[in-house]
DNA sequence: ACATACAGAACTAAATTAGTACTGTATCTC
DNA sequence: GAGATACAGTACTAATTTAGTTCTGTATGT
């Protein structure tokens, strides 16, 4: 199934969840405010701070905060800090991946692709995912396809 | 990493080669053209076959062609024939998936994300695959993103 | 001083993905 | 119609990735 991890969608959860607080919190509540287990949720937390999507507080009263507006954190950050690069397929993210790349007639389109999935992900912040998001109509040969253009014929 | 499985792409690889051509292939000569194991390629083509975006013939002489124009098979349907449901998250997914379902603030926007992505990849064709592709310039909120409002303040 | 809470590393188990092997059946060629 | 060719179907194995856990260490507020 072409979809997220699961740990990078709980801590899509998490990161919503602490947008929604604008006070300090720690660990344990926010396992017990998702459901998601203790362990899990210190480790996805601690790779967020890590990245630089979080700032940690140590201490009694200590916890995580984000550190910056949840309008200026997108959502392609957090899936990079929680699984790596995004992309279409393996070559168009990692150079050398595929033996075959010299010959491969599909890998040039698999990095447009990628590069107009990121651009997607990349305008999508935090703060869109706090209100209710609804789906325009979708247009013949729109979204993605819509900043793509065939060389040949295409629309420039 | 956010990305296709190999399998899939090779799947992507081999249906833009059959596309190509003209005349019947079968799995050897695929196999020697993309330089994936035999046994792997035919397995990839059954799958395909399977789910009716190939047609097979048997016996000498025999291989697999399109059951449909390049340009009415979509991305999305090859994806879907090799690795099941596109998505965004698995509980947009497959309903139940989730304990946390009722409780959830981000599942409704994983589920208009999951829209968003699948609309695109079903606009997107082995057809378009043929041809080099180039990217538009990404417009701020364009692609994914322009196809999603908010319902509070959206333009509708 | 002490409890709290994060930091970091190492480890285990489960699930998925990737790849293989083998038997069966249809069909074309000669 | 005999035989080679090539797909059909199933079952299996190995490798990799993902998910989840455990433990020790360190900073900080009360």
């Amino acid at each position: 199934m072409f979809r997220l991890n699961k740990l990078t969608d709980y801590g899509i959860v998490l990161m919503t969840s602490i947008a929604q607080h604008p006070e300090l919190q720690n660990a344990r509540d926010l396992a017990a405010a998702s459901q998601v287990p203790l362990p899990t949720v210190s480790k996805l937390l601690k790779e967020l701070s890590h990245s630089g999507l979080l700032v940690s507080h140590r201490g009694s009263k200590g916890g995580y905060s984000l550190s910056r507006s949840p309008q200026q954190i997108s959502v392609a950050e957090i899936i990079g800090a929680l699984e790596g690069p995004i992309g279409f397929t393996e070559c168009s993210v990692v150079a050398g991946s595929c033996d075959l790349e010299p010959s491969c007639l599909v890998r040039r389109n698999s990095k447009v692709i990628s590069l107009a999935l990121l651009g997607a992900l990349e305008n999508l912040t935090l703060g869109d995912l706090m209100q209710p998001m609804e789906l325009a109509g979708l247009k013949p040969r729109s979204n993605i396809v819509s900043t793509i253009n065939l060389i040949s014929g295409g629309v420039q």
